[in-house]
RNA sequence: CGGGGUGUAGCGCAGUUGGUAGCGCGCUUGGUUCGGGACCAAGAGGCCGGGCGUUCAAGUCGCCUCACUCCGACCA
């Protein structure tokens, strides 16, 4: 094992901020741009998204949601159409106000989210029941003036899809939100490899607009949350303040009932704070751009570089995403280098492997090494993938589990908030008040009230009134 | 927006009491290597973030500015 690190990662347990960001660059995930919080993504980094994209999309659409193109700017007075949401996002827009040399009669924002677009869009096409539900989601970016930024986590303009749906009646759209939120978690979990706690947000941290909020929160390997995906129910607010109304089967006017769901890029932050490690990026297999990586030792002797190349057409073959890397470099860096940028299963072949007919496979979750017959591969290696799959759920599930407590009273938080990092479960009241009193005195806030409740006692953490809801605390993201 | 830190080669850094710039990695070329970040040789690459000042002389001292970054408050 050489000493000599070339692409040196900061490790995690010295500097957790400082070994995320290293992981984002040196894994080529991201450049910085010469605009603050504007994020260039790279190509190893896109190719996530897409993959992100691609099946996420198919769920979407498996549900009956269609896609559509909203545009970039939203004039001024259209946002200010909904008090709380302007409210809400009024800080942190970016405004356009001039076009070409002359200013605009009205200021157009960037859109910061498409509510208000979406909302005029449905008024006009929407008449009656028949033109009900209208299930819509958009792929776009969207700019958030933000103070403080982060890969991922937090830019200014950044990736996500908005889906934005309207219905006939409350409990279709209650439905709806439901639904979305649960396709997320699936998400995460089929997909990302991430356990994600459902529930919705309390008053205080609903989406300016919103009747309920919902949302999945995941934990990350230092013990502080980040909120992966959120739902929103909106009731009748914004079809009322956009005049959204349809003729019902009895001939009455009817105001329709509005949703809204979306994830960002910053899914690929979280599963790179949940499963990454000291050696750097670990992607969850079904949406790593490589998942196999073939690498030829002692490549210029005779016929190593014809079987690597008759491996990965093999691979290719079965359906794997697979890459051959031939180029020019020591075989100990190309294991470093697949290593950090979290290449799932990286497969050895060389003259020794050649003579006996395997090869060298290593998981690069655990750092298992094995040797498979080249016979089997194309049946081992899906197989592979799929357990070391399910083993990063479970271990982001035990370590999660094992990073979560209960507090029943202020000295059990006290004590926790002072020792530990992570979830926090306790009984809440429902008071906002002692929502804020917590969030002042231990620093955590409320995550969410979890849909599977328990019951932890009988009385608020923070005023010992009777409790209504558990609730979860973190420090956020 | 408040508090700290950093700006010198692509990246990471050094640069003494002021004297006009150096190291490691990377890069280029050639050769030997190749089972955990190989080695040898020869090269290329710098308005020292920007401005003003002090001085015979500024990467170095002073003032101003800009950018980035971390910690808070606000947010996906």
């Amino acid at each position: 094992m050489a000493e000599k690190t070339v692409k040196e990662i900061t490790s995690m347990d010295e500097d957790f901020t400082q070994w995320y960001t290293d992981i984002c660059l040196k894994a080529e995930l991201v450049d910085y741009s010469s605009v603050k919080g504007c994020m260039i993504i790279r190509p190893y980094g896109y190719a996530i998204w897409e993959n992100i994209q691609k099946n996420m999309d198919a769920m979407f659409k498996a549900t009956g949601h269609e896609n559509v193109y909203m545009p970039m700017f939203i004039p001024e007075s259209l946002l200010q159409k909904e008090k709380d949401h302007v409210e809400g996002f009024a800080p942190e827009v970016a405004l356009v106000t001039k076009g070409g040399q002359e200013p605009l009669a009205e200021p157009l924002v960037v859109r910061p989210t498409s509510e208000t677009l979406f909302c005029e869009h449905f008024s006009h096409i929407v008449q009656s029941w028949r033109d009900l539900p209208k299930l819509y989601n958009q792929w776009c970016s969207v700019v958030r003036w933000e103070k403080t930024t982060r890969p991922f986590l937090r830019s200014r303009e950044f990736l996500w899809q908005e889906g934005h749906t309207v219905h006939a009646t409350a409990e279709e759209a209650k439905e709806e939100t439901i639904r979305m939120l649960n396709i997320y978690t699936d998400f995460c979990k089929n997909y990302l490899a991430m356990p994600v706690i459902q529930g919705q947000k309390t008053e205080s941290d609903k989406f300016a607009g919103a009747e309920a909020t919902y949302a999945i929160e995941a934990l990350m390997h230092d013990g502080v949350a980040l909120q992966a995906g959120t739902s929103h129910y909106f009731g009748d607010g914004f079809p009322k303040a956009f005049n959204i109304q349809y003729t019902d089967k009895n001939n009455k006017l009817q105001y329709c009932y509005e949703t809204s769901w979306g994830v960002t890029t910053r899914l690929i932050g979280a599963f790179i704070m949940v499963h990454g490690d000291n050696n750097g990026l670990v992607i969850p297999p079904r949406i790593a751009p490589t998942q196999v990586v073939v690498i030829p030792v002692a490549m210029h002797k005779a016929g190593v570089l014809d079987k690597a190349g008759e491996i990965r057409d093999r691979l290719a073959a079965a359906g794997l995403r697979v890459k051959m890397d031939d180029s020019e470099q020591s075989p100990g860096w190309k294991f470093a280098e697949y290593e950090m940028k979290g290449v799932p299963v990286r497969l050895e072949i060389g003259p020794r492997d050649i003579e006996n007919n395997v090869c060298v496979i290593a998981r690069r979750d655990t750092g298992e090494k094995m040797t498979v017959s080249l016979d089997e591969i194309t049946s081992f290696l899906p197989q592979l993938l799929d357990t070391i799959h399910d083993d990063m759920y479970k271990r982001a599930e035990e370590r999660r589990d094992a990073m979560t407590y209960v507090a029943h009273n202020k000295e059990e938080l006290k004590e926790i908030t002072d020792s530990k990092q992570g979830f926090i479960k306790t009984m809440w009241c429902g008071d906002p008040e002692c929502e804020d009193a917590v969030r002042e005195e231990f620093g955590v806030r409320s995550r969410c009230i979890p849909f599977d409740q328990e019951n932890l006692g009988d009385k608020c953490v923070c005023c010992g009134k009777p409790a209504k809801y558990m609730l979860y605390w973190g420090k956020q993201y």
